[in-house]
DNA sequence: TTTAGCACTCATCTCTTGACAGTGCTAACT
DNA sequence: AGTTAGCACTGTCAAGAGATGAGTGCTAAA
């Protein structure tokens, strides 16, 4: 258990450390305590022992640990109060009333803007939802648009061409029969009822008749499981003094292209708020990072993600307050 | 006029120089040619002079200048022989036979790749469609979505709330109205249509009934007018010798990040292969920056444009071949 | 017209040095 | 006991001094 003076000496120190980037040292806290700098390099001394602090070479200032920064979140940490601000910054940006998509890529612009790091935002996925109607609408020529509708009003389009001289009546004919199998199936499903419910006599005509339907229906509804999702504000990575060696600013630039961000966002099973600092993200290019997620929640069993990254020496204060307003703000849409 | 020998030695100045990336001397290029250094170092100045070649320091070897470069694309330039073998790797891209964004994207992505440098596609805009086919199918509650479906087969959707105890029946009488006044209309022209065309009986009839429709309507059609635009290989700029300062980093991703990027590749009159090179972009940013783009077809009117951006020494002789392949099948799809 | 030779110019790398920020420890003070 | 002043020590960083080397322009000879 810390003490008191221990507590405070290692909220100081993270906070100064987060705005500075450099090693805090015992004359520098002195003057925003009533303590002198032997007593402080004592206290650091200790905590240093314990783990919540650590130096970067034998006479330097001290720098938090990750169990410093995790004890900081935890029971430390007092919301800044500039977050206020923000947050009307936020609301007035809900007022406009946007589309949902549009709505969510604001928001992330907005929020790497007063944050100064990385946002990510996972949408939710259409993949929860149950096919509603599926139209085939003829366009010009052998060429028609093929047509899917969710329950939930998410929309999936392919172009088909039909083998020339397709009789009108017979395709509003299969159009039937696919709505008729596929109605209010889980978007989830309809691969599987397509390609291995072939029993039903129903499909077999169908395949039968044209295995290009079939195929551009897979397709769009490949796309309906990929949740689409949102990046913003990449290269105020860049202006963190963790990132002035140019090896790293490759490395966490390719994992930014890469879609493994995704990997990273992928929240856990506990459906709340989750930090993770350092070297629990296994990922090495995010080495000296942290990643602050909150999901949102759309519709029933419909959830995303937000998600906030930026070095270790992040300003959780901030972060972790605004990224919670936002999700309540994008679960009421 | 340059001499052949002139022509020679430039050219080889370029290419040893878009390998090296540093000033190229005359005891180097003596390697490559049957005259004495000496030789070369009159015919490097004569070259300075007209303008092809510039120094870095008074003492240092010789760098190709912007006139160089053009030159150098104009007519000296052949192309590499090794592209045949990126060539096939398109073709069988190409054979896979996607859908066309995915196309575009996995292009972009194996362009950027094949060439080290950053690719960017802006595809074609539904802009110069027309309305085929508007619908609003109803989804759960008072919730519908809103669908509308151009004649070359692009489709919007939003949903949309009704007035709670909303008549099916008048609903059916809107959608139908709207398809009356909007069939076979640009989609560039809807907007003005629906709103300054207002002493049209019908659209009277609507507005009065229900301003949130109208609106529905124009924010999917501002959607069809934004063509999808894709990014690849933003990294790879980081792997360039030009790049080894953190400023110039920073200048460049926010440059990618913005959407700015939009205004450099907008196309030219001039409807074929265009080199911008170096200054000729106006961005501080793509200082010391090349942008070789040309335009695709898809459909009558329908044209989007690909483009890669590198260091102004870049390797043309293989950018400009593969550009063009890739554009020759893009449009073929 | 071509080439060898030479003096000269920069850029770059390495080494040294001094200033500086911070620590740990000891001894004195309350 | 807990706190503080003093001091020796450690590592970082920036500036300056050579030393090295690649490359040039110019001149004079082949």
């Amino acid at each position: 258990m810390l003490k008191e003076r221990q507590k405070l000496v290692l909220k100081l120190i993270i906070e100064i450390f987060v705005k500075t980037a450099e090693p805090v040292g015992s004359r520098n806290l002195s003057k925003h305590l009533s303590f002198s700098p032997a007593t402080i390099r004592n206290e650091m001394a200790d905590l240093e022992d314990m783990g919540y602090l650590e130096k970067t070479h034998s006479s330097s200032g001290r720098v938090p640990s990750e169990k410093g920064y995790h004890y900081y979140v935890e029971t430390l940490m007092v919301e800044e109060p500039e977050t206020e601000v923000d947050m009307t910054l936020i609301d007035s940006l809900f007022e406009q009333n946007m589309a949902r998509d549009e709505t969510i890529e604001r928001a992330i612009n907005l929020l790497s803007q007063l944050t100064n790091y990385t946002s990510i935002a996972l949408g939710p996925s259409a993949q929860n939802s149950r096919v509603k109607k599926i139209e085939l609408i003829p366009l010009y020529g052998d060429v028609s648009v093929l047509l899917v509708v969710t329950n939930l009003g998410y929309v999936e389009s392919k172009n088909i061409t039909l083998p020339s001289g397709t009789d009108t009546e017979e395709l509003t004919g299969i159009i039937r029969i696919l709505n008729d199998i596929l109605y209010d199936v889980p978007i989830s499903q309809v691969s599987n009822k397509l390609r291995y419910d072939i029993n039903h006599e129903k499909i077999k005509e169908l395949l039968a008749y044209n295995r290009q339907i079939i195929d551009a229906f897979l397709d769009a509804f490949t796309r309906f499981t990929q949740s689409k999702f949102y990046l913003s504000g990449q290269s105020n990575m860049l202006y963190q003094p963790e990132f002035k060696d140019l090896d790293r600013v490759r490395e966490l630039m390719n994992f930014f292209e890469k879609n493994d961000i995704l990997k990273l966002v992928e929240h856990e099973s506990n459906n709340g708020l989750t930090v993770r600092i350092g070297q629990e993200n296994e990922i090495k290019a995010m080495k000296d990072c942290s990643v602050v997620m909150v999901p949102y929640q759309v519709n029933e069993g419909e959830t995303g993600t937000i998600a906030v990254v930026g070095p270790t020496r992040m300003e959780y204060r901030k972060v972790i307050p605004l990224l919670q307003y936002l999700a309540k703000h994008l679960s009421k849409l």
